[in-house]
DNA sequence: CATGAAGTAGAGTGTTCATTCTACTTGCAT
DNA sequence: ATGCAAGTAGAATGAACACTCTACTTCATG
């Protein structure tokens, strides 16, 4: 991961954040990176693979904001968890959840759908591990995903119903 | 409502839900909708409102198929959405909700963005009125779309987790 | 100090695609 | 029987875009 590389997947995950995976021309991606065209092609030799290096970044950055600092008590991580989700949705994800739309973008493209998978069932691995919940991963992708596709709809109430739910889901283990 | 409009509407369905809604082609939408480009322009004067006219029909569609025929009995009615979404999902969406894809597509169209909360909100409002729990919409719209966006992660094992937390959601109230 | 790896700027190329236009057909109502 | 409303087939147009290429700059290292 050298310096360049972090800059322009950084780039590239802002641009396809912010306008979605169809409207941004490679000449705009360019712009995002900060370099030039050969530069970027050299990094990402096709409009694909531009994708898939946002999508590796973002994930990256995703586990480590939603992961790190949780409570060790397990009755206390996944309100954590929740919380953070909520910042993030705040702060960064108000058209939703970008491995979703990139997948929805191009729905022929295995790779993208493999990538998808990947970061969800890290995610739920990571959430039941915290929270003393391993078995229920399910539920919990059910909580979370439905946290995240509800957020734009309802915002902050979103949030309180994840919580309840994932209340009602631990004390009945 | 007439005979060439749903022909159109049901044909550019189709072709959106397999597809996705970056590839095809206004040609190939021709095709699917089986007319003229002369006269697809005539009844979608864009390629913006082909997407839209596609969005109303399976709104319909969606809501007779998962709302009509429910048992009268409250207790029963969650289960019986649930069931009919998975059916849904199974027959239709393996790739997700149609709504959300087209909205990843094209995330600046407000137009767009208000059909899905027309749709979405529409579905909670009936759901909650069903199930007998008006005012609850937000959990309900919460593990819908947990459902939906899981569907294609853990298939049926999700469906018994949206039961499961509708039951307990339910019980509380 | 020169050389080559790695970068920049930006023009060129060939294709794809949304949209429009031309020319023709069909069937219904007067 | 004619004329119009509504359809078909598909070619033309012009813009946008992914990707490549040319020419030039920087700068660390042997």
């Amino acid at each position: 991961m050298t310096d360049i590389t972090e800059k322009i997947a950084t780039g590239l995950e802002k641009a396809f954040a912010e306008h979605g995976f169809a409207e941004p021309s490679v000449g705009d991606l360019r712009d995002a990176a900060g370099v030039s065209m050969r530069t970027l092609y050299k990094y990402a030799p096709s409009r694909e693979d531009m994708v898939r290096a946002a999508l590796e970044h973002r994930h990256r950055r995703y586990l480590r904001l939603v992961f790190e600092d949780l409570p060790s008590d397990p009755s206390l991580a996944l309100p954590a968890v929740i919380d953070a989700i909520a910042r993030w949705m705040e702060s960064e994800a108000a058209h939703g959840c970008l491995f979703h739309a990139a997948v929805a973008a191009a729905p022929r493209d295995e790779k993208l759908l493999q990538l998808l998978k990947d970061h969800k069932a890290e995610v739920a691995e990571r959430t039941a591990r915290a929270a003393g919940l391993t078995g229920k991963e399910t539920d919990l992708t059910l909580i979370l995903e439905g946290l995240t596709q509800s957020w734009p709809l309802y915002g902050k109430a979103a949030v309180r119903s994840a919580k309840e739910l994932g209340r009602k889901l631990a004390t009945a283990a």
